[in-house]
DNA sequence: AATGAATGAGGTTTCATTCAT
DNA sequence: GATGAATGAAACCTCATTCAT
């Protein structure tokens, strides 16, 4: 009765529904989703949900929880790969634009929920949080090598530089036309870098 | 039947529920929130409301609308009282902190509800929209000025700036000691301005 | 406190709301209609209704009463200006068609509402009863002038009579094309004395 | 979403609610009748009432259609047996008193509600509407016969014999000791087809 | 494990009626 | 007497969750 996730045994039929639900979450918002029409979308009965999922709300903290991985992983992987501080930024800011854009659900999901989530038990370092910490290393990264300031505060920049990435991908998400996300990745970065004095 | 509010004589009752309505959002969240208590809490019975306002969605696209109002005034104000790109933006992040702080029911609303608030009908032009024409009116100041760099895109700096304070507030918000946020707005200003590069 | 009717000073108001109440009932029915909308097309405060009756039921009440003795007293005048059984019924039917059809909202409440009485208390003699009297009256001349059978089981006659008519004007309320309604009279009187057999 | 009934697997619970509810109805009126009465007296829960219709006025519908339709089985078996117009009538206005005699709660809501219903879609070919073709049949079988007279209005008369059969059903639903109703109908065919004159 | 019919708590909303003005 | 804002009981209905099969 712990974890019905531990009980699970079909893990593909625990990816349709998590995917199913994330879809209708979507479309709908969380509250006004019901578990019946992600049953439905999933292919299985309503019954089933409870197998795999303690209740509604384990839903979303599971989708947090596994999406947050996931496109974590992809983060850092991304940054690893370039070897300063400016290009492990942009490396990291052009794959949090592109992964966004590849999953629309998650974005819209993430977009509209995550800040409800806090009205639930949030037992999981989200990815805001591990967000910054990459970012706290990029910029303690940059002023050790002497290509950011030493003068910034450094936690308030984090957050700056996510809320403005967060912001694009949220007019992005509400814009009629659906331009290419990843290609304002550069000017972000140069944005981040250079500010915009003379 | 056309609009509650119309119908409503007694003003101070009207902002009453609103208030009480706001501060029992800020609280449970939006979908979590009942009628009842939102009574209980403005001190009517549950029938008055609806004399006030058409359902709960209509209590929360009033407060949207009168908020977004009456923040947006203090900011144009704010920007006005500066005569150059670099003041006004300075005035603007600080009012911007200052009155999110001043009101945490106001900014909890904000944060957790406005981006639900599409899944209702959106008739309003909202606080971001707003924020944006303000920020692009600033923008293009300061490259007149000679002050603002020439080589902006400034659709995208508009939505990196409010995104960027947005997210600074949302970590105040969810903070467990409450810091001074007006006292970001210097560093703020600072980074939009100047960038993190040395 | 006993009957507001009584305390009531304005009898133009009293019949005012009265029709009001009557059209808004023939409009959405009994149940569906709110005193808010009887008030308002009675040009009246709610709270003004509840000065001239005792409440929703009671309007309806008022209203059988009211429109039961008027029209009885029609029909009386009317059968009373022949002097033979064939006469009288004659003007009988033909009263009945032309009062119904003269006051369309009386005939859609009288038909639609009339048997949901019985669920109020009825203390009214209720037109049927009063209807049924004066057939009896009219038959038992018939019979004693030998111009209408004598083994007729009048009682059973009586309730057919009225219910032929009735149903012959819940058609004609119910009907698209207004035709006229008081021309049916003598068929049914022919029918009712002739029957349909060669 | 799309039809309950279709949805529903227990035909036996349907039926349950459906009579529960027409013995609610009969007792209360349709619109005194609520959900949790006819749950508790079909002895399931209110919300699975949902699950077998759509609505309150669902219920009244389903009703209406299904007992209409059974009903109206019955009076066209009856007319079929006789081969001739006075023997088809007889028959008819006979089955039409035994049947509503036999099942009293029909009786009672057709009688109270059946003219209520037209304020909802009546997508129903109703049970007058189909009684009326009935009797046009048989009228037209007697003038072919030459047992019924050919000068008459018959569109007036059916609806005269469907009002009069009407009315004694309705009296004897209202009458305090229960009498026999079926045995009119000998007295009913008689007044129709020879009328109260001598 | 999977199902989906059944449950029933609980929310929104309406509206007849009251009563202070 | 007239008003109409306020009341709050009560109804409908939804839907997350359970559990017998």
């Amino acid at each position: 009765m712990k974890d019905p996730a531990q009980r699970a045994v079909n893990p593909e039929k625990y990816h349709r529904i998590l995917e199913a639900a994330i879809s209708v979450f979507a479309e709908e918002g969380f509250f006004n989703s019901t578990i019946s029409r992600i049953a439905r979308k999933a292919g299985v009965a309503d019954g089933t949900i409870y197998l795999y999922f303690k209740n509604k709300n384990d839903i979303l903290l599971h989708f947090f929880n596994y999406k947050t991985r996931q496109v974590f992983g992809t983060f850092r992987k991304e940054v690893d790969k370039a070897h300063d501080a400016r290009g492990k930024l942009g490396n990291l800011i052009r794959a949090h634009l592109r992964e966004f854009q590849n999953d629309r659900n998650m974005a819209v999901v993430f977009q509209a929920e995550a800040r409800q989530i806090r009205y639930f038990e949030v037992y999981i370092k989200d990815l805001a949080t591990m967000y910054f910490d990459l970012v706290g290393e990029i910029l303690e990264l940059g002023q050790k090598e002497g290509t950011f300031r030493s003068d910034l505060d450094t936690g308030l920049v984090k957050r700056a530089i996510l809320g403005a990435v967060d912001e694009v991908i949220n007019t992005w998400l509400h814009a009629s036309k659906k331009h290419v996300l990843e290609k304002h990745a550069d000017a972000l970065a140069d944005f981040f870098i250079n500010g915009i004095g003379v």
